[in-house]
DNA sequence: AATGAATGAGTATTCATTCAT
DNA sequence: AATGAATGAATACTCATTCAT
């Protein structure tokens, strides 16, 4: 009963200064592989390391632990961008390509990609959570995209683009890939999965491709006849 | 008593008839609404106005319900895209542009795109319904978008690529759009919204871009130095 | 439309006659089979070539079709037993055996048997059904075999016993054997199993054994010291 | 509010270590008043004064809940009986009286014994509770008759018998009695019940007759005559 | 601060029964 | 008399949340 206090009382203090990164580590893990729905309450607090009780102490509901984990693995890392973009002493067509590989050997291929998919699924069921993941995701890598094509338009490399939207060109691969990888991915076999580094590259060879100022071709400017839908 | 029995005979056999078209409709709605787990049977039954029994009548589980949905609205109609690809008398570059603006009329502003974004959502906690959507769609959509670029390269439009990636740079924009239309854009407002046709007008263009041949410039070759994470 | 109008009215009247009778025979099968909760009305009457609401067009509810699946399968046969028992020429040791081998052949060993299950299992739930099965089989049964075992002593052959009582030792074998049949029967194997030839050969010598007069060994007499419980 | 803390945490540990038992003495009269498919899990739950979750706290399915029954009231209990008949000093003609009756004071008279009843009932619609129920109740049981049928051979007191099945003249009777008592027995009045001391005197008296070595008198061999079915 | 026993609202599916035709 | 489409009551099991200790 009485032995060894002190060690108890430390050891005690050190973990319940540990306990919401814990909860929250083992919260991300299994959000990521198992939904919001999908993820049980008792299984966060068993991965952590504590009992169910425990978890209920620290965040008062699911919803605000699912807030909690969202927040604590989103912000920060964006500002990183901006000074490596701002660093290279490359063409920006060279950028393009290392930018994408890079993000994916630090975001996309981590865990934490998961939460981009995430944040898919459950925007429209967090619509709090999914206003503070536009403000501090989407806008600054919207900013960050806009600032390299800008970059290739300054320095001759591209030719002028609807700088806005033209930044999907670069984002929306990258987001379908992790989308893909923690969705169907899941579910499909061998020769049906995606090759991240061919289709990286390929997707970057495409909207350099894409970008890049060269002598047009006449042809694509007429609209063309009548065509029927496809779906996706 | 005896009034008017044919009149009741038809009505009958018309609902008859309609049931399944009401259920699926009603199903429809709410699956896009709601998620699969989040649409309870009942009020499927309901809004189609029928009871739970009936529901049951039609489709043995809550699975094969989606599957319906599914089959209904997404891959019942993917052979229409082959017939009009087929017929278009334009070159490959007006042909994208025409093909993506049709897909979103036809399909990406309907209630039926938001089944897209529910794939990625559920394929992890279905993954039979994953697998089903990765056939039934994913694979047909993959050909009919190879089928075109295979055009523009026979026609001498389009450089060589590699077929099987460079389908994303068509794909991933268009999937993208009804993903963003069915979560995060539920929750951002005004400025901060996509033009569903400026952002098909740009993305069609990159793409043409990213595909037709050119006098290449010569920069873009050497990988460059070290850069940071981005974070999506 | 007016085709053989007079050949589809004798059809449909000799059909309408014998519905009754297909039903019974249907709902036999899978009362036996299935029990009465494992039954699904809508089987019984497929298999009967009808359709649900014919079922109910001749038994009002689930309950009144058992109870006329057992009164229709229980009754009138009994007559037989005591008429064969007055003719037998044999000794009343030789009758025994014969008689339950017979029971078996004409009974124990055809679907009708599961009626006797049946009853148990359904007693408490149809009481009024459990006193009709009472009357009309349980003690014209007692009745016979009482019968024959004072044929027996009146003729010398067996001691006198408390023949109310006695009749359990015939009857019990043969009540459990079908109700195995019926029930453990089904989920045993090979070895497990119980031959019925074999266990009523070796029941009916018992039960000879047990009336036959002989000279009467003595230790078995007084009660012994205490024993602790055996558990079926 | 902190009153008491020693008491009630008492209370609480009593109470949890009691659960099991209590759900089990709520379960057990439910299946024996209602059968397996009859009882409510939230009325066994009400029953033992608590909620419905706690149930499937202590069992995780209605099956498992069931076998724990049939485990505590009778596969537990089989072993005392072998104890007890290598104890017993006296003649095998005076134990299997004494073992019958005992039988029925320590079981066939409990509630305990509705769940022989139980078993054949469910048999059929639960065969994985069938199996169990044989290997954990029916084999141990003959392997025990077989023992006491076996010590009257080996003591001379028995003549030689048909070991496998003779065991049926001592079990048929007592699962008689209870099937009956849970059945038929509650559906008819007065003079057609069954005394169970008496019944099982005459079982006991009938058997051991059977058993035992006398004279034999001459006359039961030949198969005799034709007759007819008996219905029982 | 931590526990874990207890709770009870929530839901897909079945099936006897009804009734308009 | 016959149909079969429609109904809706009934039920095992899950899991976020509470709270006594």
């Amino acid at each position: 009963m009485n032995s060894a206090p002190v060690t108890d009382a430390v050891t005690r203090q050190r973990r319940k200064e540990a306990r919401p990164g814990e909860l929250l580590a083992a919260a991300l893990d299994l959000f990521v592989e198992k939904g919001f729905a999908g993820t049980r309450s008792e299984e966060v607090a068993q991965r952590a390391g504590v009992s169910k009780g425990t978890l209920f102490l620290y965040f008062p509901t699911k919803e605000e632990l699912f807030k909690a984990v969202v927040r604590e693995n989103i912000s920060g890392r964006i500002g990183e961008g901006f000074e490596e973009v701002e660093k290279f002493p490359g063409s920006t067509a060279q950028l393009i390509p290392v930018l994408m590989q890079r993000w994916w050997d630090s975001f996309g291929s981590t865990k934490a990609s998961g939460l981009t998919k995430l944040m898919m699924s459950e925007a429209t069921n967090f619509p709090e959570l999914a206003s503070f993941y536009f403000t501090e995701v989407i806008e600054p890598n919207h900013r960050l995209i806009r600032a390299v094509i800008q970059r290739g338009i300054d320095r001759g490399e591209f030719r002028p683009v609807d700088l806005e939207y033209a930044v999907y060109s670069v984002l929306t691969p990258m987001i379908y890939l992790v989308t893909w990888k923690h969705s169907m991915g899941c579910c499909v076999t061998g020769d049906q999965q995606i090759d991240p580094e061919r289709y990286l590259a390929v997707q970057a060879d495409m909207v350099v491709h894409s970008l890049l100022k060269h002598a047009e071709p006449a042809q694509h400017t007429a609209p063309g006849p009548k065509l029927q839908h496809t779906v996706i």
